[in-house]
DNA sequence: CATAATGCGGACAATATCAGTCCGCGTTAT
DNA sequence: ATAACGCGGACTGATATTGTCCGCATTATG
């Protein structure tokens, strides 16, 4: 994938779900039955949240996920830096000491501070973290919300209580809704 | 690597070097050499650059790379796009369509235009690139051209017409430069 | 207390991309 | 004619991504 990897799309999607849904807590499998992607990826992403205090977790038969903090709290660099662990866009590597006429030993002026090169890059990353960090979870949701009919929200709401009423004590015949594709 | 890779530091440095030297050609021997990276390498970035029109090549003996536009009208994303190729920082997998509460068939609200995350990630990626299209290379050279002292712009025209001179016809003991390195 | 659902972590595998090598072809100045 | 050059394809090794699978500890529920 690119730079911002598929688990960023995961991970920005499952936060949006729990900025939507009160403080009942999610669990990582009812997040990932819900969007129709893999669960055991999914498994590997939370830990990481969690760990950069934006979700908590609590363990147990109706355990799940919780956010932290408050949407508006919560920036979408704050989210990608926990999932990709603050990756460089640009990996320098020294080249302009390699340079042929310093025979092995370049001098200090010639690798002291930032390769002019580099700081270009590191120009093009900030004002690309900038951008990331002026938007909050909560900015998010506000525009998804906006093209969503009136009726969306209790479908998913439904969805949700259907689930976790099939849980545990419950295997309904007809409880989950999972029958309908295919 | 990170999202932008080697070739671009390999090439950019080239460019910096054919931008300083005159209208004498460069070969991209010459130019691994000088800089101490891979010639196999450094050969499959430049015909990227020449089809891109940022460098002019000339076949032959003594041809080489040519600078085909003055350094002031090349800029950093253009020499990024030519090596890279418009790699676009996230791609998104239209997570938004597989809800459980569609069934399979998401309705046209949900998938209509560009969804938020991904929006918020167009914009950071413009946000780099712009940072990338405001540079030239004539920018970065004069950079570079301030922290050398005067001396060395002197050293590497000798390093280069003593390579120059050692090639064809005079393959004499003592032309070139490379037992300065063990 | 027993159990089932949950989070957490590690081991593993499939695939893609990156970085780099190697070779052969056609071209061109000397 | 030849040696140096650009160009392109095939190939390789290393690393990252995208998953899967299993076992362990924890915890609410019956
Ligand atoms: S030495 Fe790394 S960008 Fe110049
Ligand atoms: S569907 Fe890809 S970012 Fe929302």
């Amino acid at each position: 994938m690119a730079h911002l990897t598929v688990s960023v799309e995961y991970g920005l999607h499952c936060l949006l779900w729990l900025a939507g849904s009160g403080d009942k807590p999610l669990s990582s499998r009812d997040l990932a039955d819900f969007q129709g992607i893999s669960h055991s990826f999914l498994a590997k992403i939370f830990p990481k949240l969690e760990k950069a205090g934006i979700v908590q977790a609590s363990g147990g038969v109706r355990g799940g996920y919780l956010l932290a903090r408050a949407p508006e709290d919560i920036s979408v660099l704050q989210i990608v830096d926990a999932i990709e662990g603050r990756k460089p866009l640009f990996d320098c590597q020294e080249i302009r000491g390699r340079c042929a006429v310093f025979g092995g030993a370049p001098p200090e002026w010639a690798t002291d501070g930032v390769c002019a090169i580099h700081l270009v890059m590191l120009r093009a990353e900030k004002a690309m973290r900038d951008t990331l960090a002026s938007q909050s979870l909560a900015d998010i949701g506000q525009t998804v919300a906006k093209k969503a009919p009136s009726h969306f929200s209790s479908d998913v709401e439904g969805w949700i209580t259907a689930r976790l009423s099939g849980r545990l004590g419950k295997p309904s015949t007809s409880s989950s809704g999972e029958e309908v594709l295919s």
